[in-house]
DNA sequence: TTTTTCGTAACATCATTTGTTTCATGAAAA
DNA sequence: TTTTCATGAAACAAATGATGTTACGAAAAA
């Protein structure tokens, strides 16, 4: 199964973005993320509709964080995205005539709602800031134990 | 996205498999379903190796349910159909070298593994003995309904 | 005016599920 | 024994949707 991997990319090239000062370019996070530069700024393109973040063209130009870190959840970027499925499995048929199906249907589509809220529950307890600080202790166990070693 | 269904797909065979006596065909589960006999005979393939229905081939073969309604989950079947991924989101990369996308992938892979915990909590916790009688009852409902008008 | 960089459209690629064709095999009926 | 009905399984086709690529236009700064 294909997954939609555009709220771990965009992830992964906010906090980047959120370690410069200046704007990054999409072909920088292109190299980042190992893809396109093309693919970066369609992606990207999400977020700025929804104000997280800002692009300026020509030189000097790239992408800048227009938001305060702590501000931003994983849900605000999940919705940005446009809220794509969230599971891959479903229903065969949305609209059935069959009963049976109907109620399969409606036992499927509870549990999964269950498992979704919660979800996205814990998608808007998560925010940016919450990410850069794991960074920051990642890279502080790292630096300590290279030291060590 | 295209979502697994065989779940959904299976559950629906397995009520009208329940509502017969006899063992039923390939080919009249592949009309219920609005499949092709060979899709059913694929996917119920997981079921028999489950031990969970049996087939007969020659005259007056097909498939049986070889369980106890009420011993059967809809986990088990989840099991059965070998655990097909959950989300249709996901990490970029699975094994990366940046320890910002680590950051990112350890943020969502926690939140997705409790979000479909609960899934696969729900999930056993339902049998084909309750969505038999989910459709008992609805059907009922549906019988009345008709009466009054 | 040249370079840089985003914006966008159009198309290509790739992966995966689902559907289809085909033939072999086994079991019961004629 | 032959025919019919059914599953088993392999191989291939179609459909779908995410991702990657190419190409060109527009804007901003050097």
């Amino acid at each position: 199964m294909k997954r939609d991997s555009r709220l771990s990319s965009v992830l992964h090239a906010l906090l980047h973005m959120a370690e410069q000062d200046g704007p990054v370019t999409s072909e920088t996070l292109a190299l980042c993320l190992g893809t396109n530069p093309v693919v970066v700024r369609r992606t990207m393109g999400y977020l700025r509709q929804a104000g997280i973040v800002t692009s300026e063209r020509g030189h000097a130009g790239g992408w800048r964080i227009h938001a305060d870190l702590g501000s931003v959840t994983l849900r605000q970027l999940h919705e940005a995205l446009g809220e794509p499925a969230t599971f891959a499995i479903g229903n065969r048929n949305e609209t059935p005539g069959c009963l049976v199906e109907q109620t399969v249907n409606a036992a499927l589509e509870g549990t999964f709602a269950e498992a979704e809220a919660l979800l996205l529950t814990r998608f808007s307890e998560i925010t940016l800031a919450d990410l850069a600080s794991d960074f920051a202790r990642r890279h502080a166990a790292l630096r300590h134990s290279r030291n060590k070693s």
